[in-house]
DNA sequence: CTTGACCTATGATCTAGATCTAAGGTTTAT
DNA sequence: ATAAACCTTAGATCTAGATCATAGGTCAAG
């Protein structure tokens, strides 16, 4: 059992920051000490590190409350509507992927043409880089 | 040349959200007319489309005026600075990549638990799905 | 039994990012 | 030449997310 300083210590925020998630439906503390004090378990610190790593790749709190809803369970008819989240969420990260492995391509790139190779770029910028791998999707360049 | 409504809506902004993007040096346009409307270009419209692919993977605005500001310049000697800072982003995206490639993976086993397979998961969280994938990295499961 | 470090609650403040308001100038069409 | 639809500026407001301030209760150590 941690109490709400060892937690957030442990994790790296403000004692805070667990009262505001409390107070927003992402994580209350299992229980409460005779004295009022939150008491976390181990169960309550993964759940925590989840809502860290989904934050981290840009989650918002409202999605993440969301993400932490879904129970999937074959008891429950209500299978369909999770089906639902679940890829509306997938689909939502395959694009942040897409997107993430083209910064990635463009600042590569960039990478190598600045001081390492000897005759690669004389004048490069991220625009320039990504441009490059990016013809095909939506500009329609018009030069004549 | 577009006005900063033709811009603004063919990028399905605000009006505002632009002059905000100026004073905050993202984005500037290149001129102005006689009676000081601003003027942008087609290059200004995609260093917008740029802002607006950057903001959605998750870069601050302040971290997308450092993407901005790189020019890979093989005159300049100030190479090693942007080769720093360019790496410094790239493994920012990289790390991004790895955990978004993790949610990637727990949400289409979450999905695939869903409804479709017949004797998949009982009951499964989203917290189970990614633990089941991520026992290598932090936690000691200690239940004998 | 009191000091200091912790905890409680409520409500205010701060930041980033965006949008809105107010007071007025410009352009286009009638 | 005037109404409607734009544009200008400066500054206020809003949201999400987080942190701080205040006033007080709890608890371990001296």
């Amino acid at each position: 059992m941690y109490r709400i300083g060892e937690l957030a210590k442990a994790c790296d925020i403000n004692n805070d920051t667990l009262r505001f998630y409390e107070k927003n439906a992402l994580l209350s503390p299992s229980s409460r000490s005779e004295s009022g004090y939150r008491l976390y378990t181990e169960k309550d610190k993964e759940i925590l590190q989840f809502i860290l790593r989904a934050k981290g790749v840009g989650f918002t709190l409202a999605e993440i409350r969301e993400l932490l809803s879904i129970e999937v369970n074959k008891a429950d008819n209500a299978c369909a509507d999770v089906k639902i989240l679940v890829d509306t969420k997938l689909a939502d990260v395959e694009r942040k992927l897409a997107e993430l492995t083209r910064f990635q391509t463009s600042l590569k790139r960039l990478s190598d043409a600045c001081c390492g190779g000897e005759e690669s770029a004389e004048h490069c910028t991220i625009l320039e880089a990504l441009e490059s791998n990016t013809n095909n999707v939506r500009h329609e360049h018009h030069h004549d």
